[in-house]
DNA sequence: CAGTGTAGTTATAGTGTGTAACTGAAGCGA
DNA sequence: TCGCTTCAGTTACACACTATAACTACACTG
């Protein structure tokens, strides 16, 4: 995460105490969500008196953010390590993804919401967000790049192949992921498939980790499962 | 919304500046989320200095929770008009439901997120916040009740009837909106559906309220049309 | 060893929530 | 009508948090 090739000493210790400062921003993150981020009680903790934070991030946003890459780069990280090592058939694959994405999340379920939940008016995303984002879902565009698409979702297909036609970024990117190229009606059936499947995970994943589920007598991955095999069927995933 | 029943002028009087304040409130709100409602800057607005705005709301929480409770409210009356017309088959019904719901969160994205974004830590939801989320959401049951199950969501149908059968608030609930009781597999269907297609609904209204398909060539409709088709599929209707 | 950059400090301003203690007037019962 | 109570409203204050400004002291570099 930090660059390790600091070269000198002082560079050493800054990386160190940007450190020590996230850890302690990601435990306060963890007990009360990012409300509850803040940098005069991480000073007190560090040792440190209020301003001299600022030397480290350039205010709370900056620490946020920083906290927000990471969070990305994690979730991306295991939804990955599940993408290497998919099952044969393309149904198992979307199931083992969704499983992954609902772990983390269940896992670390302030940090999902940190990069999925509803962002505080004000603050900002920084721009290499999308990338980020992106390469969360990456891995199911091979996923539903395999699939057929039935009625419900042909729609959602054709605006997408549109899509593709005009955004040299999304088209280049799912090039990346599948080596299709823009003009493949596969390109936008993986690209549509991804959407919906992030669109249904973030309903059901989201409501899960805030808890709205409480009381109710349903497991989450059942929830989950219906809606992913709801969304293989409509994609004709074998 | 507030009760024009106020005998004394007094009364007449509080009411009536409980009115402004909420106003003001409904206008940060829209302005710049919930984060924005602030009660300093209420109260200069309204012409009072601070510590008044106590005398009408025990604090900021509880003027959140009024603004929350009417959000319901309108939102439930916006689902129910759609519901009070529902066209024959129980397909266009959900269409129309689902248009109907993401119609008002588009109209009003800021309300939408204060009673189904990520909620702030710290906030605890009033207690009669479960009876209007239930009401928001009561018209889909009707819909779903006339569905056949197919193999994907059946799992969750069943986990449904075992939760009916041990939570009677839930078993009334059903019953009181469909007529049907407990134990008949119609119940169990009618709330799962409900269930899942709240799911749904809240993954991509919430994802299109908070501009994270900005960018992507992809009109909300369109996506929200494919979800609700495959859940139709799922569910068998007609 | 002089000069520069940087980690850290205190002081201060601004914004927000919320409590305490007081003031003054409206309402009301005898 | 007098006097008590209730309540809207005030100022003063405590507290938490973000952020900037101005200063200090040390370490590194030429």
């Amino acid at each position: 995460m930090a660059s390790e090739r600091a070269s000198t000493p002082r560079d050493r210790y800054r990386e160190q105490t940007r450190g020590e400062i996230k850890a302690i921003a990601l435990r306060q993150l963890a007990e009360g969500g990012a409300q509850a981020v803040a940098l005069t009680r991480i000073a007190k903790e560090v040792g440190l008196s209020g301003p001299a934070l600022y030397r480290y991030f350039a205010g709370r946003d900056d620490l946020l953010s920083s906290l927000i890459r990471d969070a990305y780069d994690d979730a991306a990280a295991a939804v990955g390590r599940a993408g290497a090592r998919l099952p044969g058939s393309p149904r198992a694959g979307l199931h083992a993804l969704a499983d992954a994405y609902l772990g983390w999340a269940a896992a670390e379920p302030q940090r999902y919401l940190l990069i999925q939940g509803s962002p505080v008016p004000g603050y900002s995303a920084p721009p290499d967000t999308l990338d980020r984002a992106r390469a969360v879902m990456g891995p199911f565009t091979e996923v539903f790049a395999r699939g057929e698409p039935r009625d419900a979702v042909r729609p959602v297909v054709a605006e997408t192949a549109e899509w593709l036609r005009t955004d040299e970024s999304a088209a280049a990117w799912i090039r990346d992921r599948t080596g299709l190229s823009s003009g493949d009606d596969r390109a936008a059936t993986a690209l549509a498939g991804t959407v919906l499947a992030w669109s249904a995970l973030h309903g059901t994943v989201s409501l899960a980790v805030t808890g709205q589920y409480a009381g109710m007598g349903h497991r989450t991955e059942t929830l989950l499962r219906a809606q992913t095999d709801a969304l293989a069927d409509a994609f004709g995933l074998g």
